[in-house]
DNA sequence: TTGTACGCGTTATCAC
DNA sequence: GTGATAACGCGTACAA
């Protein structure tokens, strides 16, 4: 049976200091950090106080007063994805190193969606808002959340994006192109010449980054012209194109990439449908390099992006005051594995 | 170039009750709901003037003033892991619908870690703090924690526990003895004899439930003495298990059950490495059936747990005053795939 | 129906 | 070094 005495008070500041024998604003400078100094008999009165009554700081409280929180809010995609998942686990961690709370907040992949959060979430009067996935090719369409955004970076808070590199705020982001570009060129010195290359059908700025890093890598191997499909951005639309290829088609193939890891396995289920062996009959290749996929056989030759790196540099932004909009580029590279293996010629 | 006007103050209820000439309750009234009825002319009057200024309520301060926030706190293990992320992740979508805003804080599997949250998210003032995970074979070490969540219970937020039997508050769980048994006797039913069943050397509830419900499930199918380790609680602890076996001990087994797909694909790992094929050699299962394993080869046989169900209850058990601590189980069933074909006699 | 006055828990400014 | 007192933004009795 719990106990029925009703909904308590919480214990505040002011209980301590009643206890303690002391007035609140010297309770409030012991128990939460101030310049000023208190005398040691206090202090400890204080302290003990505190730990009796199982004192913990009101934090809306404290943000009113101070007119600035220790949480920043996170806007991402869909976490259930796993490479936002990862990169959502890095900034929770990179957060808690700095001491700030975290809040996330998903869109779903819907613009709208996007811009009602950042409204919301400005509300919390969070320090920071980090914007992490989507980022569209198309940036007008995007004015009214640069407006919203603007708002709230001009009573103080801090906007930083992550992997869009559409709008007037600082930005971390992976280099798209140049580890595409450098996975073409080295699975083309492996011997790889007729490419599929699945893009995806939403205005993502990053994704058509990748593809056009991997169509500029072929070329620089003498490679011309790749076969690009724009299917739906997702594991299932990256089969469906594959199970839609003529016999002819898919028999012409060498490899396919995608610009994905999540689509790359999309498209290595729908050739196994369609009765290839791989990558004996045809290599596959993504690109995000997801942990969870290390147990995927073949083992998936993809692009590596330091999460960690991205995640501590947009926590660093999110923190650090900074007149202009700088970007910031982690390095791309691709890891060739076991999915693409050298090519006999 | 950036406006240089320094920190502006946020737009407040007051500006727009200034800005549509009413008083400040007025503007209160009508843009965050009140029972009063406002006049339909200074209605419109205020929220023109909140839709020009682009006012969003301070929420601490709402906060405060109410006494109450529409935010949760979630306590989990570890986001990163695909299990944790996925129930992260329809937590946030049960969350979002009924308009609540979620705060993630992750332990890392410390209990210390996890008590130290708890007093943190408090301050937060959170409707609830739903913890996730963990759960301890050893209650009475869990008293501190206990205590905390008690005071918090105390002041009128709500406590939810997911898949943890040990502790005195509402639990949403779901059936890892009877998911494990009845795994245990289809595979039983189709031939699997001779098994070697990896748990947990962590003292987790829930992972003990899944090998004494798979052992109890041999039992019903007349199969006597699997062999249980206890590895350390990943991937590489699975495989490292397996690496370790004696050739003999390898032979003569027909199945590995790991209590997490995690888990069971790192001793599939380990199976291959020592050079046996997966399934014509032995097979594999686990528990969980994460999603984002379904591109694992073999298809993996394991136990699946409806994560949106147990997310919903969850959440809704948050938002429901409850005299007296309620569990409530959501099923697991079995779901048998490539990895345990059926075997010859 | 509307406005005045006060309180929520905390920090900051200022005298002492 | 310490303690009154005034903010912070909002909700809500209460009076008008």
């Amino acid at each position: 049976m719990r106990s029925e005495s009703g909904p308590k008070r919480p214990v505040t500041l002011d209980d301590v200091a009643r206890a303690a024998g002391v007035s609140q604003p010297t309770a409030s400078r012991v128990l939460n950090g101030s310049a000023r100094k208190v005398a040691e008999s206090y202090r400890e009165r204080v302290l003990e106080a505190a730990r009796a009554l199982g004192y913990t700081p009101n934090l809306p409280a404290q943000a009113m007063a101070r007119g600035t929180s220790r949480t920043i809010a996170l806007v991402t995609s869909l976490i259930s994805d796993p490479y936002f998942g990862a990169l959502a686990a890095e900034i929770l961690k990179q957060a808690e190193a700095v001491g700030l709370h975290v809040s996330i907040a998903v869109t779903e992949r819907r613009a709208d969606r996007e811009l009602d959060l950042v409204r919301e979430l400005r509300g919390q009067q969070p320090r920071a808002i980090i914007l992490a996935g989507s980022g569209s090719v198309d940036p007008p369409s995007e004015q009214p959340l640069v407006d919203e955004l603007r708002r709230y970076e001009e009573t103080g808070g801090r906007v930083v994006l992550i992997s869009r590199s559409d709008l007037p705020f600082d930005t971390v982001d992976f280099d798209n192109h140049e580890g595409a570009r450098q996975l073409a060129r080295e699975l083309a010195g492996i011997g790889y010449r007729r490419c599929l290359v699945l893009g995806s059908d939403t205005p993502l700025l990053s994704m058509r980054r990748r593809v056009e890093g991997f169509v500029h890598g072929l070329a620089d191997a003498g490679v011309a012209g790749a076969r690009v499909r724009h299917p739906q951005f997702s594991w299932v639309g990256a089969r469906d194109v594959v199970l839609g290829l003529s016999n002819d088609e898919l028999r012409d193939l060498q490899l396919v990439f995608a610009v994905t890891d999540d689509m790359a396995l999309g498209a290595l289920a729908g050739l196994r449908e369609r009765g290839l062996r791989i990558p004996e009959d045809i290599g596959v290749a993504g690109f995000d390099d997801i942990t969870t996929l290390r147990d995927v056989v073949p083992a998936l030759t993809t692009v590596h992006v330091a999460l960690d790196a991205v995640a501590e540099e947009a926590v660093y932004r999110a923190t650090t005051p900074d007149p202009e909009p700088t970007r910031r580029t982690v390095p791309a590279y691709p890891v060739v594995r076991a999915s693409t293996p050298r090519l006999l010629s």
